[in-house]
DNA sequence: ATGGTTTTTACTGCGTC
DNA sequence: GACGCGGTAAAAACCAT
């Protein structure tokens, strides 16, 4: 029951979050920020083990959408001006027939296009949930999946994988990231889909998103691990320094995070391993060792780090 | 498509509890 | 012996071109 409290930490300001009225609503002690948390929707109640039985299992989806036409609830309106025995309308019955075709369709897009958004929001209230992401990120997903919809980048696409892709733009341009693992856990798209669409909808959409700043990941991973704020202050000093020396070009943002964790860790002999790290991070352990080593010998050159160790001892 | 870089996988030996 | 750690080589993934 601690450990579980430890792991719910405000996003913005590392406050802690306390659940206040068991209704699924958690309120940050310093900010106040108020976090849905994933209690309220569970997502479905199916379990995949492998994506055969996901597939399979999965009640939702685009395939569907294909063949909504002949299956769903609506029907068509047809073009033959006959009637259902076959003769001839008249001239006056086949304006009238036009008229409803019309409005039929217009109908028929309109909702389909609802249907489809309704959906999308469904989905990336579901996963930002469990992700445990505030609720503006919501909000610019929604603006993000919503842009998608309107430029047409929808078609041979799934829903799904859209949202998915929205909702993980929104939170890096909010300097909230999630992993790419972590997105694609919840997601009901594969991995694979899901990047795909996201680099989709980014270079259509413009989105400018920076890189993420591994900083972003420690406090996060820190908790998670349950490591001393000592720790993780020392780890965001280290990807400082790894910043001023420009040791992070290329490399990937949650490994350096990972590595400055372990390195951390190391100086104020937190009890830490390796694969600890490498589990909650999802990097290997190869990658923190080639990291950590590059941090701690950026750290002992840097002068700055220096004087900070003099003033301490 | 290609090449260069990073990350992962898999396997290794070493020291410690 | 299991575990944590470190190194290595080859494969895979990623990215810009």
């Amino acid at each position: 029951m601690q450990k579980r409290e430890e792991a719910y930490v405000c996003p913005e300001c590392r406050g802690r979050l306390v659940d206040d009225d068991g209704h699924g609503e958690t309120t940050c002690v310093d900010c106040g920020l108020v976090v849905r948390t994933g209690e309220t929707d569970r997502g479905p109640e199916w379990h995949a083990y492998e994506q055969a039985e996901r597939v399979q299992k999965s009640r939702v989806g685009s395939p569907m959408t294909n063949m909504m036409h002949d299956k769903g609830l609506s029907s068509q309106i047809g073009w033959q001006n006959r009637d259902a025995s076959g003769n001839v309308l008249s001239t006056r019955q086949r304006m009238t027939m036009h008229r409803l075709r019309t409005w039929d369709e217009r109908f028929r897009t309109r909702n389909s296009k609802e249907r489809n958004l309704k959906q999308a929001l469904g989905e990336i209230d579901r996963m930002s949930s469990s992700l445990g992401l505030p609720e503006p990120i919501r909000e610019t997903a929604s603006v993000i999946y919503r842009r998608a919809l309107a430029s047409d980048l929808l078609p041979g696409r799934s829903i799904e994988a859209i949202a998915t892709a929205a909702l993980h733009a929104a939170a890096r341009q909010a300097g909230i990231p999630r992993t790419v693992d972590e997105v694609a856990a919840v997601s009901r798209v594969d991995e694979m889909e899901f990047k795909r669409a996201y680099r989709y909808i980014v270079r259509e959409l413009h989105l400018e998103i920076a890189p993420p700043d591994p900083e972003q990941y420690v406090s996060r991973f820190a908790s998670e691990l349950s490591l001393s704020e000592e720790t993780e202050i020392r780890a965001r000093e280290l990807l400082r320094i790894a910043e001023e020396n420009e040791l992070q070009s290329g490399k990937s943002p949650v490994g350096l995070a990972a590595a400055a964790l372990y390195a951390a860790a190391l100086l104020t002999d937190e009890k830490l391993t390796q694969d600890d790290v490498s589990v909650v991070a999802d990097v290997s352990s190869v990658t923190i060792r080639n990291h950590y080593r590059e941090l701690l010998e950026a750290d002992s050159k840097s002068p700055s780090m220096d004087n900070e160790r003099l003033q301490r001892y």
